[in-house]
Formats: C-alpha cells, structure tokens, sequence
DNA sequence: ATCCCTTTGAAGGTA
DNA sequence: TACCTTCAAAGGGAT
C-alpha cells in the first residue's frame, strides 16, 4: 500500500483511490498534542457535537469553554488550556489587534487567526465591544478580500461606507478549518497554487485522517461554532445569503449527476 | 473587476 | 425526515 504521493493531483474529475485509513500522506498535521482533546470526557471522534445540533446547544451551559468569556473587552481573553495548540485560540481577542498573515504561522501551533482582522477595529466590533474577526465590512464583493489581503493600509476612500455594514461570517467547519492550516503545506509540497487544485488534495487529504485527527478538527470547529453563537446571538447564516452573487450555472445538472469525483465520492449537490 | 473552481461541513429552507 | 441550497477559505484562472 503505497501512501498518496504528495501531490497527486487527479486531474480533475478523476475519481480517485481512496486511501487507507491510516495512512497519511500527510502527516503529522501539526505537533500539538492530542491529549488535548482527548483528555475530554467524550470521545474523541464525532466530537460531541458531531450529532450537532447539541454542538448548537444553548451557550450558556457551555461550560465546555469556560475562560472563554466573558472577554475582557478590548483585553485578551483567557484562553483555556483546552484550546490547546492554538493557544492563540481561533479567537485572538488581540489587545493591539494586529497579527501575522495566517499563512505564515500556519506551521507550528499555527494560530488560526484569521480572527484579527485590521478592519475590526474599527467595526468588527461586537456589541459587547469585544472585536472578532468574522466581523468583516461588507465591501459588496467577495465579502471581503480575506484579512490579510487587506492588511495592507490603503487609504481606503470608501472606509466609511464599508464600516457601516458588517458582515458576520460564518464560523468555519472542521474541514475549513484544517484547509486553512495545511493550505500552505500543500502548496510548499507541490508548489501549486490554485486553490480549486489544492482542495482537491485537501480533500483527500481530510479523509486520509484518522478519526482521532479529524476529531481535533471537529472540536475544534464546535467551539468556533460556540464562542460564535455566544458572540452574536442573533446572528443566522442566512444573514449572508445572497451576499454573494453568482453567475447562472448551468453545466451543474449534467456535469453532476450522480458522477464519480475525486475521491470516488459523488459530489455533492453544490456548484458543478 | 468580479465570479468560478474545488473541497467538506453547518445551517436554513422546503416538501 | 430527507433533501437541496448557500456560505465559509483561498487564489489562479476565466469572463
């Protein structure tokens, strides 16, 4: 059984072998230490939350995140040992409020922290004065263009209006989550850059992983999906609906159908 | 300038 | 309940 070579890269539409569980054509994902989600209660696997709408359950019994809040707004928030190798949590709180561009901490205990977003702090602010990265102006277009394009100090004419309606992203799933952090990886070992392309290896990637691994993830995601809802309460995800325009599909119905993708999965019935 | 592609998962809507 | 749709990230490519 040979491991999936590093970029294998089907070319598209190829249904693919799938690996073994067990192997991991990727590897150490990153070095933090399991027993930080292990040492839960729960299993590790479909992490609690996994038969969500309990992951959904109500904040405030969530004891789950204790240190998590309150937040000390504009203070950095205590972040509990249970967030383990991110102990920057997915929730920087930052005091100054600027960070590295994701992708370059992504190796090590990479801080998923997209969270820190310049533009907060002018209006990604929730109203408990506490900052948050899903925060981000809606500028019209793709959202916004990701953090960390945005670093950069434009003088950006138009700020005023882009401050006046945020728009509160989603909080990311477990398999967003760990794209975000093995993206560069990805790109380093095979030297691509479409994104469409390293999915696609991030994808199989994802489901070369063991349980145990995915679980990180999972907890990972639920407690995003906690400290979120806990954020912004009345935030729904159909609050972004229609945010983003989209050209008419049309090749969705027979390119799709049922076919084989990558992965031999069927895909989904989203875009085609 | 803006959307598409590509992935999985969460969540809302509809039948 | 089951299924469908949209969005979340990301960045090169297409329009």
């Amino acid at each position: 059984m040979s491991p999936i070579p590093p970029c294998v890269l089907q070319s598209n539409k190829v249904p693919v072998v799938q690996p073994s569980h067990g192997v991991h054509p990727l590897t150490p994902l990153i070095p933090y230490s399991n027993d930080h989600f292990s040492h839960g209660s729960h299993s590790p696997h479909l992490p609690a939350d996994i038969n969500q709408k309990q992951g959904v359950h109500r904040p405030s019994q969530t004891s789950d995140i204790p240190g998590f809040y309150p937040l000390p707004p504009g203070g950095v928030g205590q972040i509990t040992p249970s967030m383990g190798w991110q102990s920057q949590s997915v929730y920087p709180l930052p005091s100054c409020g600027f960070r590295q561009p994701y992708s370059s901490a992504l190796s090590a205990g990479a801080s998923f922290s997209r969270f820190t977003h310049p533009l907060m702090l002018g209006s990604g602010m929730h109203t408990t004065g506490i900052p948050h990265p899903a925060i981000v102006p809606h500028s019209g277009k793709q959202e916004m263009e990701h953090y960390d394009r945005n670093m950069k100090p434009q003088p950006e004419p138009k700020r005023e209006k882009e401050a006046k309606k945020p728009t509160i992203k989603k909080p990311l799933n477990a398999f967003m989550l760990y794209m975000k952090e093995m993206r560069a990886k990805v790109i380093a070992e095979c030297t691509l850059k479409e994104s469409a392309a390293i999915n696609q290896i991030l994808g199989r990637r994802w489901h070369a992983l063991s349980r145990e691994e995915q679980a990180k993830y999972y907890e990972l995601a639920r407690k995003e999906r906690q400290l979120h809802m806990q954020l912004y309460p009345g935030w729904s995800a159909r609050d972004n609906y229609g945010k983003k325009k989209r050209r008419t599909r049309e090749k969705q119905q027979d390119s799709n159908s049922g076919k084989c993708v990558p992965f031999g999965g069927f895909v989904s019935a989203q875009r085609g």
